[in-house]
RNA sequence: CGGGGCGUAGCUCAGCCUGGCAGAGCGCUGCGUUUGGGACGCAGAGGCCCGCGGUUCGAAUCCGCGCGCCCCGACCA
């Protein structure tokens, strides 16, 4: 490509909307331009870089035994009603009408229709396992965009989907789909890390997420420092920090004006928080609509309630919202001084774990002002227990007892067993060894392409510009030919090497542009090809060609004649060093 | 959906408070000089000042109502 014709222009400022390094040096870069709120459009040197993304996917899937497929956006409303996620995504679902006024809906993801073709076109356990995967638009109506292209209303994605006879064949699946992943970041130069995950409103369970550690992350992460468990917060196992042992004592109310929350509860009482109780409202509406349920959430004082642990530990399926104050005093609770003591009968109580050893805790004596010490659970209150307290930095592992430490991070992919969430829903079965039917049991496992790109970006940049991982740069070479337009043999030579370096089948970026070198430098350090060439009256009158390497600033000059041939050797050199190995190591060191 | 910020040239922004010709830098076009890390001169092009309504002799500027973009939170496979 010859950067004269190239459409898209660098520019010298960073565009005000600029929420990360990432995203600016792609605008700058003339990458992609915003059309609106989590809407982007992709200019040729985007484009390109998603391509070689799509290709090193594409490579992975295959050798995994994958085959692509290609998967309508346009869906009818019933396939989702069927699934039960028309409900379950609600408004994140872009709904539309055709001219005949049928419901319609814009994929935000396609098991139910990857389900659907399955089911008319697998005849038998002959046809099992299957993998079929898509590289394809998505839409989702997101409440926030945000992140440049983190969060977005219309991305690319792949998914994949599996389909096998049994437990056996889905963990080969998983397993397959798994290596690929990892290969798939490593060799695009984005480090991850495999977590546990919630499953959220996809279905299934047992999934893991690769988190791209970040400050800009939306997850939290939890890892331990000892062994190799790591969660997200949404999932996280952990140890509660132990309660001093005791005997239950006497119940007794105590005044306590103005000490509405822990933090002042504990200060006036002179007591730990670790010694509280916590009351959290909230409000349970199912998905479909309808009146909801109020929720008395309690945990220990020093821990916090996780909406996504407590949703699930609710059986799942409903919205959690906190309680509205006129809610709060329908329900007869009061705020600051909530009881799980004598709770209304209507109102479902659930206890965090944390508070099955903890005796003698201060909770709410449900009037205003009033405390009530020494409250034990299950000797003066009931509520069914479970995991609802949120992991933090310092707890403990639940695996090893180590300690676990925190990070941000952005999810690059994800792989769920699915199991018969969906092939139940639309009752799939194919016909087994022995005659009778044999319901397929599934996985998904999804990448957001445009995830890649903007964490690529991000973990391989510098103060000038990007520095593409040399699988997914734009382009392998970036020439740059200085004052061609006032020498004819220097001209020649550029002309000739961009031929070689094409013909060697290299993907070529021939700077010939009527600029001044300093523009021609900065240009190419900040559109990031991994290789620069730069030739010149200079260098052509010596025999050589500049050449340097844009990550490290390695260079040296090169004989003319061996310049394509080291270019090779060091684009390969370049790729190679793309494991997962090398992933691995960077990943651990972030 | 709650709270906050912003909206003027392709980009970054000034002008608004205190109403009176639509501005700067960068970028862009032409000509000339220049040429190894974002040169210089001369001449130009480029605007629905987010939209609608109101106040006023007169609105980018004041008032009202919208819309859009961004941030924090809620939400989020």
């Amino acid at each position: 490509m010859r950067m004269s014709a190239l459409f898209g222009h660098t520019l010298r400022d960073f565009p005000k909307e600029a929420e990360t390094p990432a995203h600016g040096l792609l605008l700058r870069g003339g990458y992609i331009d915003q059309l609106m709120s989590g809407v982007y459009s992709f200019l040729p040197l985007g484009n390109r870089a998603r391509l070689k993304i799509e290709r090193v996917i594409r490579e992975e899937m295959d050798n995994a035994g994958g085959q692509e497929v290609y998967l309508p956006a346009l869906q009818p409303i019933e396939l989702w009603e069927q699934s039960g996620r028309e409900a379950a995504l609600g408004d994140t679902l872009f709904h539309l009408r055709d001219r005949k006024e049928r419901g319609l809906a814009l994929g935000a993801t396609h098991e139910e229709v990857v389900t659907r073709l399955f089911q008319d076109h697998a005849q038998s356990y002959r046809d099992l396992p299957a993998i079929l995967y898509q590289i394809q638009r998505k839409f989702r109506d997101e409440a926030r965009p945000r992140g440049g292209l983190v969060r977005v209303r219309e991305f690319t994605m792949k998914d994949a989907y599996s389909f096998d006879a049994d437990d056996d064949g889905l963990n080969r699946s998983y397993a397959a789909m798994f290596e690929a992943y990892r290969r798939i970041f490593a060799r695009c130069g984005v480090p991850t890390v495999a977590v546990e995950a919630d499953s959220g409103a996809i279905g299934g369970k047992g999934s893991q997420e690769f988190i791209f550690f970040t400050e800009s992350g939306e997850d939290t992460i939890v890892y331990c420092d000892t062994c190799d468990y790591a969660a997200n917060t949404e999932k996280a196992e952990f140890v509660r920090p132990p309660a001093a042992a005791a005997d239950p004592q006497p119940t007794e109310e105590v005044e306590t004006p103005g000490a509405t929350t822990i933090e002042g509860l504990a200060t006036f009482l002179g007591i730990d928080p670790a010694q509280t109780a916590k009351a959290v409202f909230m409000m349970a509406t199912p998905k479909e609509g309808g009146r909801g349920t109020p929720v008395f959430a309690v945990v220990r004082g020093d821990l916090e309630v996780n909406e996504v642990k407590l949703m699930n530990a609710l059986g799942g399926g409903v919205d959690l919202r906190p309680m509205l104050d006129s809610e709060v005093a329908e329900y007869g609770l009061v705020a600051g001084y909530a009881s799980p003591i004598g709770a209304p009968s209507n109102v479902r109580v659930i206890a965090d774990l944390s508070l099955e050893g903890s005796p003698n805790l201060v909770a709410g004596a449900n009037k205003p002002g009033w405390h009530l010490r020494n409250v034990n659970l299950g000797r003066d209150w009931h509520a069914p227990t479970a995991d609802i307290a949120s992991a933090k930095a310092g707890h403990g592992c639940a695996r090893c007892g180590g300690t676990l430490r925190s990070s941000r991070g952005i999810e690059m992919g994800h792989v769920f067993r699915l199991q018969y969430v969906y092939t139940k829903a639309f009752n799939v079965n194919v016909l087994g060894a022995d005659g009778g039917q044999v319901m397929p049991t599934m996985g998904c496992y999804g990448i957001g392409v445009e995830r890649i790109l903007s964490a690529a970006v991000e973990a391989n940049h510098d103060e000038a510009g990007i520095c593409w991982p040399a699988s997914i740069a734009p382009y392998d070479v970036h020439m740059v030919g200085i004052g061609l337009d006032r020498d004819e043999a220097a001209k020649a030579d550029a002309e000739a090497l961009y031929a070689e370096l094409r013909a060697a089948g290299l993907d070529v970026i021939f700077d010939d542009r009527d600029e001044r070198p300093g523009v021609k430098f900065n240009d190419a350090d900040l559109i990031g090809m991994p290789l620069r060439l730069t030739v010149s009256s200079r260098n052509t009158a010596a025999g050589v060609v500049e050449f340097k390497v844009r990550a490290t600033g390695e260079g040296e000059n090169l004989p003319r004649a061996e310049v394509v041939q080291r270019v090779l050797e060091a684009h390969r050199a370049l790729v190679e060093g793309l494991s997962v190995e090398s992933a691995a190591l960077r990943a651990r060191t972030h």
